[in-house]
DNA sequence: CAGTAATCGAGACGGTACGTCGTGTCTTATG
DNA sequence: CATAAGACACGACGTACCGTCTCGATTACTG
């Protein structure tokens, strides 16, 4: 036997698998430092020491790149596993709120790009937003699951309401704190838990 | 006597009246035919048979401009006057849905322009936001008014809510129909009604 | 009567007429001091402290824009109107080294850029080439007038052989000076003139 | 023992001695399909079936390889080896205008690329422009011989203003048929060859 | 009824970013 | 070593908009 791989390596000089950190390290520094719109793809290249050309052999545009460079820092959403649902979903916003507090006007920008740009809207559902719904989905799932939210819930809109509100906070500059966090996560879960109004607990 | 008013009336040529409208109405028509971004203040202008001064004298930017053209159209929603809440929540939400058929990708690209021009993100807020925050504000408060709705609801936030979940469809591409808008109004109506639980009803 | 001049005069901004002569300028102090493709048309633009839409406004490539560069200085071509046709045509020859001392290397490239780009070669023959083929022609007519010249020399010929001997030269890095000048006057010369020859005087 | 021959065979894997030619032969189709500006290195290399290095490898440049594509095809001129030196002027003048017919873009542009690169202007004088050179000054230095060129002809002067003429109308895009042949040679004919003026013969 | 001043269409102007192209060099694995 | 493939840094290209400016001409009110 002689190879066991099927190694289909591709020929050629393989891609310097630096460039691309440094490219995304270059994107986010930028991006945060003089704004989304502030940065050409030019200067991002520059910055990372890089041809122009390297940067489109990786991405296609300049949103694409900046979506990889911030999905990175907002990948590791520690996210409680168990838990009563609320006490989950409000630990989530906390967190996203906190990820936001620098990243916010980038995720805008992103969210912007996404508008005119049908194949970027992909790559942004798909790298950001559907992760983060299945997240939500999946804590209301467990509270059908273990008795706390209605077997009838409508999970998908209770979804698309929670992160709408925020999205709607954010796009339109509002604050996103932990007040904000705490009665949104009310609201929601007064739509779909099984537990009695409280009105109704004090007749 | 000649003149009754001291109307400050400034001095110099006044401006056309015809053109602002002329403006308005190119604007909407090219954004319609070749998307927001496909048109260029150059083209609206020609296409108005006007200078493009003549623009930048009535709207700071493209955004402004096509704002105002698309509030035009948008400002005759009809809004049911009384009956039930959740009524008048699917028919408000059923009319801005027909409208988003034509408008919508028009109106997601005035909120990606908000994202990074604070000026047009008030005039957005203002002129298309906020007043149709206050049609549905009104209308919970009118439920709460009479009975319907809970006496502590949380109206903004549910306004975040209701509104935050079809901007989020809407600006992920997803289909905004008679059914989302039912179960939305729904979920809103769920967790801001006094109405009893369906399972504790059978109780 | 009130208008005298139909003065068509176009509409919009009228072009300041300064911004010509210096990326002329600019083109020529460039292109002498790193030559032709040691100069990019951006340098020639910052050079005159204009925008590169500008300079395309006028001329549609470098090529045209370092012709009519070049075109200037060489204009003044001071030509003896009259005289026996060899002197004139030696005087015309040693002027015409003498200018190609300095603009040379840029005329050879702008023979070069020619060669491939058929709209401006009509412009380079128009501006450069036929006005010089036009003072040889008439000096060969003139000769042939006052009886210098064989009265059924090939004059279109031997215009073509004159400029062609120098391009050649030229074109091949060859040395341009005043024996060569003289050599090449001798040889068109005496395949046209009526003078006997030499040999046959002597005997 | 292995190996009979000291012969200092470089080590490693040998040159393919296939690629030279089919790299040639890639360039000269190319080049004649597209012509030499619509041509890239990418091109020919992709066309032989070859990686770009291994073109960089056996030619310096895109004007070199061309310039060798074309030398072969022009190699075989044939010439007369005897008879009268206007006779042999005129027969080469047609072979050359011959070949021109067809390698005359790609030729101009040799010459084109000649003008900023004297590393391959040095190749292409060596290449194509001395042997033809040679050429028509062997037969003028036959001439000499056999008494029909004065014996103090300006040979190399003769020889520039024979090929310049042509060149001048090669560059400028002008027509090279036999009627232009038969011109120039018998004006470069007049000027050198000993032969008494036809008017002259009349006496 | 001349003077003043702002508006209008048109288009020039200095900039900036874009995406593509070609160049010559380099770096792999495979002969 | 050579080879095919392709990455890489670089830099020019021509285009598209942008927002501002500068014209002549127009159109009102003012003194």
């Amino acid at each position: 036997m002689t190879k066991m791989t099927t190694s289909t390596r591709s020929p050629g000089r393989p891609r310097d698998n630096k460039v691309g950190p440094s490219l995304l390290a270059a994107a986010r520094q930028l991006v945060l430092q003089h704004g989304y719109c502030g940065v050409s793809i030019q200067m991002i290249a520059t910055e990372a020491g890089v041809g122009r050309q390297t940067l489109y052999r990786r991405w296609p545009s300049k949103a694409e790149l900046v979506l990889a460079a911030f999905l990175e820092s907002a990948g590791d959403a520690d996210v409680l596993s168990d838990g009563r649902a609320e006490k989950r979903l409000l630990h989530f916003l906390v967190n996203v709120f906190r990820n936001l507090q620098q990243d916010g006007p980038a995720i805008r920008n992103l969210i912007a790009s996404a508008q005119d740009d049908p194949e970027f809207l992909k790559s942004f559902r798909a790298g950001f937003v559907e992760p983060r719904a299945e997240i939500v989905a999946t804590i209301f799932r467990d509270g059908i699951a273990n008795g706390e939210i209605l077997e009838d819930a409508d999970v998908e809109m209770a979804v698309a309401a929670f992160h709408g509100a925020f999205w709607y906070h954010l796009l339109l500059g509002g604050k996103l704190d932990a007040e904000f966090a705490q009665r949104l996560t009310r609201l929601i879960m007064k739509s779909i838990s099984k537990e009695p109004r409280e009105e109704e607990l004090l007749k």
